[in-house]
DNA sequence: CTGTTAGCGCTTTCAG
DNA sequence: CTGAAAGCGCTAACAG
């Protein structure tokens, strides 16, 4: 509250030259002990607040770090978020926001990215963006704009990811199934321009390949990871006949899930007992749904914080400029350095957590029990 | 792409002062049209993107909006995001997001808050949180700093502010359950500290008594607005004897109604046949759960938008200062300007959106007519 | 290890 | 209506 002080301030009380100050504000190692000391105490008594506006502007480089996200509505942007907000609220950077318009057409995504770089206000830019749109992410990190790419990923070599494993994760969900006695799986794929949604179908293929079970054409169908979009695929799955029909499906997300389970309510099938499902993501309500739904959990907010982890030691080391790109090809994009701990590529583990929509647990669902659930 | 222009810059090309420049750009009235159409002309062609940091450095006031959620994990918090960012998305300014860590405890409110006074870094605020933190947010605008509070408001006349009429909302949903012949209708209060749970309450109150049915104790239980936290309360309400048991139920939220209804499925009671059930918020899976809930409609994105509207509208006028509060209590809060077309405090209305779960839909409900509901 | 000197890019008086 | 000059608060070379 009382007055704001400056770096001058500080600088008079504690009798050294701003310079001085400035030095013990972003921890440069050339400082006296005792006058650190001395200035840390006095910035604390009159609780000293750098601008970051200043600083920015004179410093080049903001301590603001952007995340740019497709729809807020998507329940699984915002638990990414929630990572991604507790891991910068332990660092001096603020967040900064950039929302996909929810109608945007395709090359809206290049004008936001153009908007970011050309006025470079946030120092580094994590992006949530399908792996389509990678291209114009990496224009970006062509520039020499520190930017990791986040939750769906070309697992580009050149440019600083973080993902889950979906083919791993995938394949077990699969394999469970298969364990339980399933032949007949289907499969709702995802959007083509999601590369999990290919990499959630390669697990699949993978885990039936290993069980020697021959991949059916007729039961893979086409949705795009929501709801509505997978009303069809599962109408069409289900109508098969009886002797064709599959007795297990593993899903693409959780809300292709619930469809399934919709809509073989309607064709009088059980679930688990005539289909077993599985889907992919476990978002909150799936706990919840009757049957609980068995999914594949993916560490959303694990995501975020490692996508923080990550741009933020981006930051502290020199970003690899577009020019020595090609040396970087071969070599670690980051030279390691006190910041940088984690490589910069990171992918995550997913865990299968099975309840009752696969048919695995025999016992009689209450309310009571809703959460508890296995994790694998 | 090219190189950064700076003000400097443009001023050369078009052969003026940089402060004519910066006058056009800020669009002050004392400029010649004809340079002034120059200028634009020129800053259009080498695609100038001015500086907010300088400018906010220089001017003292950032073109950054801040807005404070509660946890990203509730999902009215995106969708209200949705419309705030769409918003922003049509003015100079950025987002800002502060985020309140999901364990804080209770005064992490005012230390963020007075985080944001003392770097100043946003222009102004959207404080979305429970309604008894309004104090914390208080101080800010007693400090002379532009801020909006949003969603569950304390309806402070001192203070801009933008929510929904829940007391109209939910004196409709319980109407509702009244015409359809329900006299024991129960209800499922909210956490004590959101101003919100009172006023859907006080709803429920007002619906009885216009019809002229006594409040009875026994049928309002305690709930937190979330599915796990009324899970108690409905056992309680629902294991009342036959006699006095509830035939219909007003919950103050979609979760809490959810959890109503697959404690009702436990106990043997249909919904609706046995139990009507009317939620409140319309979040997104209750058109899809069976049976499909009859609920108040809030108008997430519109309340986002409303916000950013009034918080801009304050930026453009001069902010009411301290000091001269006194005078404000019995005046609107701002003088009528260019920029202020809204009044300071905005209510906005809700829906009664009906579907399977309150019993007033005769017709089977099928899995395609899912998302058609009729709305009040 | 520390002080001095220039600015970062823009806004803002204050004189014309 | 417009230009000149003086910073906003901080960082970044340089010299010491």
């Amino acid at each position: 509250m009382a007055r704001k002080y400056t770096i001058d301030d500080i600088a008079q009380l504690a009798g050294v030259s701003k310079a001085t100050v400035s030095r013990v504000l972003n921890n440069k190692p050339d400082v006296d002990p005792s006058t650190r000391a001395r200035i840390h105490q006095i910035m604390q008594e009159v609780s000293f607040v750098p601008s970051i506006t200043a600083s920015g502007l004179a410093g080049g480089r903001n301590r603001l770090v952007g995340v740019l996200i497709p729809s807020f509505s998507w329940s699984f942007v915002g638990e990414i978020m929630r990572g991604v907000s507790e891991m910068i609220g332990h660092t001096p950077y603020e967040l900064l926001v950039y929302s996909i318009n929810d109608m945007a057409r395709d090359n809206d995504k290049g004008d936001i990215l153009d908007h970011i770089l050309s006025t470079k206000l946030p120092a580094g830019l994590l992006a949530i963006l399908p792996g389509h749109s990678a291209p114009y992410v990496e224009r970006l990190h062509t520039h020499g704009f520190p930017v990791v790419m986040v939750d769906d990923t070309a697992h580009h070599p050149n440019m600083p990811w973080v993902n889950v494993d979906s083919v791993h994760g995938s394949y077990l969900a699969v394999k469970h199934l298969i364990e339980l006695g399933h032949r007949r799986i289907a499969h709702i794929y995802g959007p083509q321009n999601f590369i999990c949604a290919h990499e959630r179908y390669q697990g699949y293929c993978q885990a039936l390949e290993e069980a020697g079970i021959a991949l059916d054409p007729l039961l893979v169908a086409q949705g795009n990871f929501e709801y509505h979009g997978a009303l069809d695929a599962a109408h069409q799955l289900l109508s098969l006949p009886a002797e064709v029909r599959p007795t297990a499906l593993f899903a693409s997300t959780d809300l292709t899930a619930y469809a399934v389970i919709d809509v073989a309510d309607s064709y009088g099938l059980r679930v688990p007992g005539d289909l077993a499902v599985v889907g992919f993501d476990d978002i909150e309500s799936s706990a919840r749904i009757r049957p609980a739904l068995t999914t594949v959990r993916q560490p959303f907010a694990e995501i975020g914080k490692c996508g923080v982890e990550l741009l933020l030691a981006l930051l502290n080391t020199p970003v690899q400029r577009a020019d020595s790109s090609l040396l970087a090809l071969s070599l670690p994009v980051l030279t390691p350095s006190e910041g940088m701990v984690r490589p910069p590529h990171i992918s995550l583990q997913t865990t299968l957590v099975v309840r009752a929509s696969c048919g695995a647990q025999r016992q009689q669902q209450s309310v009571d029990e809703i959460i508890p659930s296995k994790v694998l």
